[in-house]
DNA sequence: ATAACTGCAAACGGTTTGCAAGTCT
DNA sequence: AGACTTGCAAACCGTTTGCAGTTAT
């Protein structure tokens, strides 16, 4: 993977973000930094990311959002208020051996958002 | 809400799937029911139908799924062989209590995908 | 030198909308 | 009668792709 000048764009972008966004406004901050960039680039670019466990789709959203994750296992706590998504921890699912007595499905990953309403706007 | 022949096809061709379906495979079956049906009435009666909570979308996937939903809390285990789409009670969300207690979020609801493979895969 | 990368513009696929005609109640 | 619903086609939006030119290694 080549190191250019747009890619540090898009990531130094990526960077300034705190909750989630779409391909588009990463698109519009990583411009900010490097006048001329392709819309294409930054999906190009994204798609690395996101190849790398650096950003994640959310699932749930008619939109394609998108987040910048920590590596390991998380979820996300999404404001319902703010759209703010915080990473936690703490994980829901129910246990590989339940679900294989209960269903004889073989749990291989699994994914939890989790709704409400984050601490700033309680 | 008025009861018509296509919003009566539509309805019928959603009991025909049992995992996953797009809203153009529901509008091919829709179609069969009821030759002319245009694609925009499925797409409406398809969020008249989400609005209900007889269908859910299916977070996670590029494409938009969508998901025959029985009432009430319940989860989904897809399954990565065939596709198919169980859906499950055993729920193990982290608690409401838990989530104040270490990130001040105020849990209103949540969304648990989880992949594997099936019984019939296994 | 050369394979990877970029910008552009066109293509794409799924979804939504405006509208005139038709239909349920 | 009157509001709701439909089919159609066009519009829309986000995303992907082909290509010719450019750049990192």
């Amino acid at each position: 993977m080549r190191d250019t000048p747009q890619r540090r764009a898009v990531v130094a972008a990526l960077e300034t973000f705190a909750g989630t966004f779409t391909a588009v406004e990463l698109h519009e901050r990583a411009r900010e930094r490097r006048r001329g960039l392709g819309l294409a680039t930054t999906y190009r670019t994204l798609e690395l990311l996101r190849g790398e466990g650096a950003v994640r789709a959310v699932p749930g959203s008619t939109r394609a959002e998108y987040i910048r994750c920590r590596p390991g296992h998380h979820h996300h706590l999404v404001c319902l208020v703010c759209g703010s998504v915080e990473e936690t921890e703490l994980c829901a699912a129910p246990s590989t051996a339940e679900l294989e007595r209960e269903h004889g499905f073989r749990h291989e990953t699994h994914e939890v958002e989790i709704y409400g309403t984050c601490a700033r706007c309680a």
